[in-house]
Formats: structure tokens, sequence, C-alpha cells
DNA sequence: CCGTGCAAAAAACTT
DNA sequence: TTTTGCACGG
């Protein structure tokens, strides 16, 4: 995010050189155009790896040092904060620094942003919640419940997907009311329900995901003169990951680029006192030039309401658009390339693009079929660590996974096998109760009209507040119609006991002292207090239960991690805290954490990066992993159902593929557990689709050579009987049947301290016994503090790392 | 009002 | 397999 004073008057820079050489320099003709061209509307296609980032960089680089615009007249929407500080970054480097004030942001940052200061217009005030998903759910299913309509079958989840496909077409609350089929109880009833959300979020000063573009929309809409001051400060709108936009952010775009009419450009200009902008010979104001780069093979948003249309019918849209097709691949080697396209091709329905390159075909790709996901897992580690013995540093790989629940047995062969890895995503720290307990503090501290955030920490901790207390306390808020928040104030009104009394007041103290700290002390100070101040981090402290200690350490981290922000952004308020947190996105947690890793002194080794489909899109790896190619997984089972779903699973995979430079592997296993039992899985349709000779099976039964037909996958019969893993693996019988013998915690959760050998200390020459492996002999130790990891001679023959604190071993 | 214990439900992907 | 919701006794 970014806190800088924004300058919404700058007078068009004047003096107009050409495109700095510098700046064309290494480009290809393409490319090149794409820096280049100027007009009012530009569409780049841009395969993957085809060098976009560098395009769009530069391309504003030009703009800049050109002096055809000051970097107040940018604006640039990225798809995560983390490409938004990467691309600010890079172009000040081209620049030399004079960047300052341009908007790179993410359209909910940016929305936000403008909502923040034109609040009032939408009747809202500029201290606004946001709620994430986890808030909507909670508040949504609270609505069923009261509302008595569970009788129909309503989930939240599905009654909150519908909502917010509402939102990204755009159709509000009224305009869907007045379209709805009112013979069709059960539509009412999701009329009801959508129609005191919408009230709900009103009432406690809130917007959720959808509301942050379509709100802004709206303002847009309702006051011409609130959008002309972006239309007519914003000359150039660059959009990346165009295919990924849905209705709503593509018409804000609309709204963006839009001319300002004369009569509401003079009258804006009156009443702010500027000088008059450049006008066409109308008296209008132009729209601004807009470039959109993208890619429809790399779609994979439509559940989110991405609308590929938007970038397949740009032409039509702006009729006096240029395009320019980026197919040259800089990435990956031919073969990956290869693949890539044979896959794609198999979507219809699309403009044909061809990925190549020059640098030669590289490497085979690798496929290995497990006997489950642990059996997979495995042989993604061992190929991990050779890669590392050819020389590969471990920051340079990646493991892909169609959905989160993969992740576990990865994460417990990553453990065992001591190969070190990051998880982007899956249960993210600011999802966990505690963290969520400390924000709704924070939330309500700075927005008291929200009585979701209230609810959550009224009791929190045990203040002997409970749910006949707090029914009491809504009844009288909905009596005087006043927050929550306000009955907190008078509790003698209630008849409530002493002991209630002096609680409630004190929380209410509490709350009052938040507010007043957050008016001129740092975000981090406020949070600190109300952590200490209610006693909630003294009682978590304090608690026997393991799992408390874990989230006091929490909240440990939570502070430490505001601070961080602090040093960051100075100036910050809480709501600018608050903001930036609510719009964290999983791949942003990526270059915090390998800074972290990155910067460690002497030599650390980074770490492999775990993390979904989706979240790769964007990156790019030396090797590559993907890992689950079954059906019903890659493609997904829920995919399935929906026209267009086998495609957009298909670009999915598509995107895994094209994120690796020199390796690629494909993994899959024929039985997976789920929900607790096991299930058989099938080879991805996808798979067939790759050319046989692009890929090199692994293991003892892949030398019949593959499925690249369609056929060869080993029958159901068969898996009973007792294999061997194929690679380098020990001969634990891991795969086929657990160990009853075996003690079941020890696979568990690499977070929580379920294994712990303390600080053994381990010597080379030692013996030791693991659960698994047997006894072996200690070859090498390498110390690394807590990360120490042991190399161990098994007497099975196999040569292993481990983990020396978490392997399940023990000194004999 | 709080803690315990059992039954039931739940997991695609994400701003 | 893990998390959540509810009934019960204190």
């Amino acid at each position: 995010m970014t806190l800088l004073t924004d300058v919404f008057d700058d007078p068009a820079p004047r003096a107009r050189g050409g495109i700095d050489p510098a700046l064309l320099e290494g480009l290809n003709e393409r490319q090149r155009e794409a820096v280049e061209y100027r007009g009012r509307a530009l569409l780049i296609v841009a395969g993957a790896g085809s060098g976009k980032t560098s395009v769009l960089t530069r391309r504003i680089a030009g703009l800049l040092s050109s002096r055809e615009a000051w970097p107040s007249q940018i604006l640039a929407i990225t798809f995560t904060n983390k490409a938004a500080a990467e691309m600010r970054e890079r172009v000040e480097h081209l620049v030399g620094g004079a960047a300052d004030g341009m908007w790179i942001s993410t359209f909910h940052s940016a929305c936000v942003r403008i909502l923040r200061r034109q609040a009032e217009a939408m009747g809202l005030k500029a201290g606004f919640t946001i709620y994430d998903a986890a808030d909507s759910r909670a508040l949504v299913k609270r609505i069923i419940r009261d509302a008595d309509l569970d009788s129909f079958g309503f989930t939240p989840g599905g009654v909150l997907s519908r909502i917010s496909k509402l939102k990204n077409e755009l159709t509000d609350l009224e305009s869907f009311a007045r379209n709805v089929d009112s013979t069709d109880a059960r539509e009412l009833g999701f009329l009801e329900i959508y129609r005191r959300y919408t009230e709900a979020l009103r009432r406690a000063n809130a917007l959720d995901f959808d509301d942050i573009i379509g709100e802004t929309v709206y303002l847009f809409r309702a006051f011409p003169e609130v959008a002309a001051l972006y239309q007519r400060r914003f000359r150039h709108v660059l959009v990346d990951e165009y295919q990924d936009t849905n209705h709503a952010q593509y018409a804000l775009i609309r709204e963006l680029v839009r001319p300002v009419d004369a009569d509401v450009a003079d009258a804006v200009e009156a009443k702010q006192g500027w000088a008059p902008a450049l006008r066409a010979p109308d008296g209008s104001i132009p729209g601004a030039s807009l470039t959109v780069v993208g890619d429809s093979d790399q779609s994979i948003y439509a559940f989110r309401g991405a609308d590929i249309r938007n970038i397949v019918e740009f032409e039509q849209d702006f009729p006096e658009a240029h395009v320019i097709l980026l197919e040259q691949n800089y990435r990956s080697t031919q073969r990956i390339l290869d693949a890539a396209n044979a896959v794609i091709a198999n979507n219809f329905d699309r403009k044909a693009k061809r990925l190549f390159t020059t640098s030669g075909s590289g490497e085979p790709i690798v496929g290995y079929t497990g006997y489950s996901g642990h059996d997979e897992a495995q042989f993604v580690a061992d190929e991990i660590e050779s890669l590392r013995d050819a020389g590969m540093d471990y920051s340079q790989i990646a493991v892909f996974v169609r959905t989160n629940a993969q992740t576990r047995p990865l994460e417990e062969v990553f453990i065992r096998e001591g190969v070190p890895y990051r998880l982007v995503g899956g249960t993210r720290f600011y999802e966990r109760a505690e963290v969520k307990d400390a924000f709704a503090y924070l939330t309500l501290v700075a927005n008291p009209d929200d009585d979701l955030a209230l609810r959550r920490i009224i009791n929190v901790p045990k203040r002997g507040i409970g749910d006949a207390t707090v029914a009491a306390l809504q009844a009288r808020a909905d009596r005087v119609g006043v927050p929550l928040r306000e009955v907190l104030r008078e509790p003698e009104e209630l008849g409530l006991g002493p002991k209630l009394q002096a609680a409630i007041r004190e929380l209410d103290v509490l709350l009052d002292e938040g507010t007043r700290m957050a008016a001129d002390r740092p975000p981090h100070e406020v949070l600190m207090h109300v952590l200490t101040a209610s006693g909630y981090h003294a009682v978590l402290k304090a608690s026997r239960d393991p799992q408390d200690e874990a989230r006091a350490e929490n909240l440990d981290e939570l502070v430490s991690q505001a601070k961080e922000f602090r040093n960051q952004y100075p100036e910050a308020t809480l709501i600018d805290y608050l903001t930036s947190v609510a719009l964290f996105a999983a791949a942003d947690e990526l270059d915090a954490a390998e800074d972290a890793t990155g910067n460690a002194a002497g030599g650390a080794r980074g770490k492999v990066t775990i993390m979904t489909l989706h979240t790769a899109k964007g990156l790019e790896y030396d090797a590559v992993f993907i890992t689950g190619v079954e059906e019903e997984l890659l493609p997904h089972r829920m995919s399935l159902l929906e026209p267009g779903g086998i495609a957009e699973e298909r670009r999915l995979f598509y995107v895994g593929i094209t994120r690796a430079r020199k390796r690629l592997y494909l993994s899959l296993a024929t039985s997976r557990a789920s929900f607790g039992d096991v299930s058989v899985a099938m080879p991805s349709r996808f798979l067939s689709e790759i050319p046989g000779d692009l890929i090199e099976w692994r293991g003892d039964r892949r030398s019949q050579g593959g499925w690249s037909g369609g056929g060869g996958f080993r029958s159901l019969g068969d898996r009973g009987a007792p294999r061997r893993p194929a690679i380098g693996a020990s001969a634990s019988g891991r795969t086929s049947g657990r160990d009853p013998a075996k003690p079941k915690t020890e696979w568990r959760t690499p977070i929580g301290a379920v294994r712990d050998n303390g600080d053994l200390k381990l010597a080379v020459g030692d013996r030791i016994r693991h659960t698994d492996f047997g006894e072996g002999r200690v070859a090498n130790v390498i110390e690394n503090g807590p990360r120490t990891v042991a190399e161990v001679e098994f007497d099975g023959g196999a040569r292993k790392r481990l983990l020396v604190k978490v392997a399940p071993i023990e000194k004999l």
C-alpha cells in the first residue's frame, strides 16, 4: 500500500524527449512496440514468460522519462500488493527514483483509498471496516439463523457466493429485488437474507470485498464531479492480468478512462481552484489512455466472476485499440513450452497462440505415479534433494498443489527428510482465531459501529458476559436504535448484576482508551494496549493448555508484525494498518518471507515454496513440481459440472507448467486420503494431452511407457500388491499399508510442537533409531541451531537427511 | 455462565 | 482427520 500524499493537480509536463534508448535495450521488436506505442487504448497479449512485467515497467518509465506524464498521472493496477511493490521498485530503478505520487496498487487497495476519501458521499464513515470472507460468513450464518430461513436449506457458502456473483455483476439489492420471482418462496427467502446482509453491513459501517469495487463504481456514476477528480488526474491507466478482471472491475476501468464533460470539468476546476486542464475542442477533458496486459490462456478466476470476455472483446470495447502479441518466451525450455502448447491447444475457442523460445529443448519432463499422497511427497522430496545435490538452490524450487489439503503429506515428508520449505497461503496467520480476536478489538476502536467485531470479543477473554446478557444488550440497542457499542456505556440501564455491570464498564473504558490512543499513537501501541489491558494475552499465557501457549506466541508475533509495519510506514494510522491487513493476499507473503531468509547472514540456503496453482500465477522457478495431476483433483471434481469448468482447469494446469524455467515434474497418486478415508484416483486427462515423448516416467511400473495415448494406467486390481517405492526410498513399506506399530503422532502437525527432541545433540558416529527407517549411523551433522540436520546412513542402505529437532529418532 | 464430551459436518481456487 | 455445535452437569 502507498501512503504518500496525493497530488491531484499537476499541470502536464511540457518537455517531450523521445523514449530513452536505454529503456528499449534488450527488447525484441514486439516488446519495443509495446513500450513505445502511444494511443487511446493498447492491448498487450502477453504469453507466459514473454517479459510482460519488463514491458509494463519500461512503458511507465518511458512515460515518465520522456516527460509525457508526471508520476501522479499514472495509475497502474496489479493483481497483488506484492506485484505492485515490485513494479514500483522496478520503475523507480529505471527512472532513478522519481516515482512518488504514482498509484501502483491492486484494484482493492486503490478503491479503498478512493472510498475512504469520499466515504461520506456513499453514506459511510471514513473508518469503515472491511469484512473478509470469514466475517461475511459469520454474518450470513447469523442472519440465516435469525431469519428462520434454514428450512430452505440455505448454507452460508451458497448464499455468499450468490451475493458475491450479484455484486460482481453490479446488481445491487434494489435491482435484484425488482426482478425477483415473487412466486418463488425460496427466492424471496434469499432476497430477505441479501437484504438483511446489506443492512447489517451498512449499520456496521462495513464493506465486504466485492463492495469495495462495486461501491466505487456507484460512487463514480452517482457523483460525476467526484469521478472527474480521478478522470482528470489519471492520464495513463495500466491494468495487469486483465484476463482476470470481473465485470465490476471492468466497469471501474471504463469509468476511470471516460472523458470529463466540459461543464463538469469547469465545475470541478472552479471549485478546487485549479487551472484548466488540457481540453478537447468541445471543452471536455479527453479520457485517459488505457493499457491492458493479459493472456486469456491464463484466466483462472472465473469462479470469482472474472470474465474472459473482457480481454477477448477488448477490441470491440475500444475500437481504436491497438493490439500487440508477445509470443516469444524467455523463461522455459522448448520441451516445457511444447507441453504447455499441447495442453492449451485443447481449449477450442481460443485465439491461436504458440509460445516459442530460442534457448534449447532442455531436460525431459519427469513424471511419477505414487501409491499415496505420502509416496508422491516422498518422490518430490527425493527429487528436490537430487536437484540440490546438482547445485540448485531450494529457493528456486516450487511445489504446486491444486488444493490446500494436499500440502499435508508434503509437509510431513519434508519435515522428516529435512527439506526446508515455506508454505504460502493455507491456514493463514491472519485467519487464526486469536489473531482475528485481536483485530476485532482494533476494528472496534476504529469503527464503533461494527457490531460483529464487538460480538466477537465481548466475552474474549471470559468476562462473564454470556449469550443471555448479549441478547439483552442487543435488545436494548435495537430498541434505542444505536450500535451495540453504545449500550456498553450505560450498563446500569439493564438491571444487570453488579459483577456484570463492572465487567461491561471495564470493556467500555478499555475501548475508549484505545480510541483515544489511536488518535496520536501508532497502531502497534494500540494493539499492545488492548491485548494487555483486556487481559487476553495474560489469560492465554497463564493457561495450561499447550495450544494457548502457541496462541499467546501468535499474539506476540502479531505485535512484532505491527511494529514492522510501523517501521515501513511511519505515518500510518490504525485504519491504514487494518486496511493493509484486510487486503493482504496469500501471494503477498512471498517476498516478505523471502527477504527474511534471503537476507539472513552466512549463506542461508532458502526454502522450497509450496503453494496452490492459483497463487503461483505470475511467478517462476527453475524447477516446478505439479502434484496431484489426477482426475477430480486437476481438473477438480467441482469444475466438471460447470460450463467451461474443464477449460478453466486446463488453463490452471497451463499456468502451472509455464512457471517452470528448467525442470518440470508432474506427479500423481493412485489413492489419496480425504476426509479420513481413502479414495482411488485416476490420472488426469490433461496428462494424455502432453505428447508421450516429452515425459520420462519414473518408477518401476512406468517402464511400460506411460499413458500418452490415454491408456496404460495400472488397473485397480493390483493396488493391493505390496511394492517398493521406486526412487531412492527406504524399504519401510510406508506406501503399502501403514505400520500399525508406528505412533501416529509423528506424522503430525509441523507447526505445533508435537514431536520435539529438545536439544538432542548428535555427533558423527552416533547410532540412532528411527521409527520408519530403523537403526543407522550418523554420517554428518550440519549445525544450524534449531534447524540442525543430521545425515544418517541407515543399516538398510538408505541415506537420509533428518531434522534433528523433530525427526522421530532416538539416540542409542 | 463455564467446561466437558460427543455427534456432526466439512475442504477448490482468492481479493 | 479436524473443527464446530450442542447438550449436559457443576
